[in-house]
DNA sequence: GCAGTGACTTTAAATATGTAAGTAACACGT
DNA sequence: ACGTGTTACTTACATATTTAAAGTCACTGC
């Protein structure tokens, strides 16, 4: 009836804030994205890579995290082969460049949590992922 | 009744693994949990200060979160008057720590989702809770 | 032709989150 | 003394997300 528009206030998947945080926190902020994001800068390409990280993530929450990070620009999907058809993700710029926001988690970690890798540590771990002995 | 264990396969609340990312995100991995680490930071301290900060973190939702920040060691409660009783949250060490966390995620998305602050812009807000024009 | 692999999808149950209302202690004004 | 307001939460319940487990589909190698 009234003219008056009904001031439609979130537009869902709208932002929460102007703050990084909060936008970050909300792409990204969950136990197992920021996994899938490490997991590529350490070198790993498929989707069965991804799941033999030693946490475990649950195949149905791999795909779906793949698909954000996909809409969201972070991860591209290739196909690099035919018979049998196999893909391969890889980060974008927008994905790489979040190696600082992890590295400043493994240095926190280390610092707090007992057990946990130093920087260095992961540093080595980079491109040695499949890598036979 | 039989004495069997019945081999107690997880403890719960156990890491997922020696990556600090990994653990980090068990402790901080969901999207309400570093934006009052954020507050804090910005100097925000009370229950009320938190509420009102512009992503609207449910009551329930505030009140377990300070408390599993309070068991991380990571934020400290403390009574700073009686009559009326009103507490105060302050960070300690282990919290103030995160600050590189949240640089790095703010510097992020502002190279990458439009209209979020500047990291210098973030820097400049610090302190300036509750100041009346 | 059949077990095996890679890359997923589907289903149902367990858990977490969001929404709203309620509680308790106290201060303030009338 | 009473009603209103504030701070700091708790409780109840509906909805959404996560988890575990099994299933699908294309294809390969034996």
């Amino acid at each position: 009836m009234s003219g008056a528009s009904p001031e439609r206030e979130k537009p869902p998947g709208c932002k929460r804030s102007a703050c990084g945080v909060a936008s970050t926190l909300d792409l990204l902020g969950d136990k197992w994205t920021l996994l899938v994001v490490r997991d590529l800068l350490l070198g790993k390409r498929t989707y069965s890579e991804f799941q033999k990280s030693p946490e475990g993530i649950p195949t149905n929450i791999l795909a779906e995290r793949l698909r954000r990070l996909q809409q969201a620009g972070i991860i591209e999907k290739m196909q690099y082969q035919d018979r049998p058809v196999r893909y391969a993700y890889t980060l974008t710029d927008k994905g790489r460049d979040l190696g600082p926001v992890l590295r400043s988690m493994v240095v926190w970690a280390n610092k707090y949590i007992p057990g946990t890798f130093t920087l260095e540590e992961v540093d080595a771990m980079i491109g040695q992922v499949g890598r036979d002995a």
